[in-house]
DNA sequence: ACCGTAAACTTAACACTGTAAACTAAAACC
DNA sequence: GGTTTTAGTTTACAGTGTTAAGTTTACGGT
């Protein structure tokens, strides 16, 4: 019956191969059908629409980074140290996977549909594991800091520090390693919570 | 022999309301000239194409982010004070003109020609004040910590900050105001240096 | 006053984009 | 073997940025 073998699955790779050699815009319908051998109105077998293929790559980009925070609980296991490497992940999926990067964090919500609610399970669970082991290196002290909160200054940290290497703006006198080890260092200062309000 | 007052300034005019009403995807060549009253291809005897265009609004948005920056230096003497509103500036321009902001910077590299290099004096001007302000607010003392390197770390934070924030993505348990706040102290906390390195 | 030229603007067209509807071929079922 | 369902294609539409050619209008010179 089946004309191709695992269509979806073809349609998924060529679209993948696609945005990480070529960059998010060349992921268009009739490219990766193209290189798939199909037709573009084929996909619309498999993916609702353009949004949903994008969808599923943008899942599989949150599985391989919850793949890699999770390595840094069995890597270390001071919570501070953890903590620290994690952060040094999170700066190094980006910088090696922009495309991916690009897709997952930093599509214009008007240029795409957003993500569903229901879907950002894996994106909540990062910051939850961000926040709990903050919460864990500074030993219960000072309960009433909300890790939740200190946990999304430093996604924002991290965030920025990514999109803003991506998109070539950090001025060049500052060399990559020094941008990410400083990076690493200033989130790593949540975990001293000396704070003073403004 | 004008057809139009000023077609240009009606041009800029009806882009800009349409970015700031309607949103960057719906800032298309047809639409602007609607508006405007004259035909797509008119907007070619002003602008070179439609980066030149958005580059355009995105000159009017520095300006206006440069102005308010310029504003903290005179609201306040102390220069811990003068940091800490600049911080708040920035992340309030993004938070009151997210369309500005997007354009500013949130358009993808490829979307795009990059910003001319020449043209990213504001841009650096702003990072250059930040740096400033940090240098003298901490004293001249120790000198080896270059401010740049930490300015670039403030900018990342706000920049980070504001983007998850227009897109929505921070925990809605987290009020706006309190975001606001520890996002502004957390930055403010650079102004003591006192980091251990990893 | 008239002609030629240059400036301002429009018309028509091209190569793309995502997507819907209609059509076709092949397999599956009874 | 005939009918229905599945898998896939063909065609078409509305939208995008942009180019090239055509048109109108105003200006300058004799």
């Amino acid at each position: 019956m089946a004309k191709y073998d695992n269509l979806r699955e073809q349609i998924l790779d060529q679209a993948r191969h696609l945005l990480v050699e070529k960059g998010y815009i060349n992921v268009t319908m009739r490219k990766v059908a193209h290189l798939v051998g199909c037709t573009p109105t084929s996909i619309y077998l498999y993916f609702e629409n353009k949004d949903a293929l994008i969808h599923s790559l943008i899942e599989e980009g949150m599985d391989i980074l919850h793949q890699k925070i999770k390595e840094c609980l069995a890597a270390e296991s001071d919570s501070a140290a953890q903590f620290k490497r994690m952060c040094h992940s999170f700066l190094e999926f980006g910088f090696t996977n922009p495309e991916y990067y690009v897709v997952m964090f930093q599509l214009p919500t008007d240029e795409m549909v957003p993500y569903p609610a229901e879907k950002y399970r894996r994106a909540r669970s990062n910051l939850q594991q961000f926040a709990d082991v903050l919460h864990q290196a500074r030993g219960e002290k000072q309960p009433t800091i909300d890790p939740l909160v200190d946990a999304t200054m430093v996604w924002s940290l991290l965030h920025g520090a990514t999109s803003l290497y991506l998109a070539q703006r950090i001025d060049a006198r500052i060399p990559k390693e020094l941008f990410l080890t400083r990076t690493v260092d200033y989130a790593a200062s949540m975990l001293n919570p000396i704070h003073q309000s403004s």
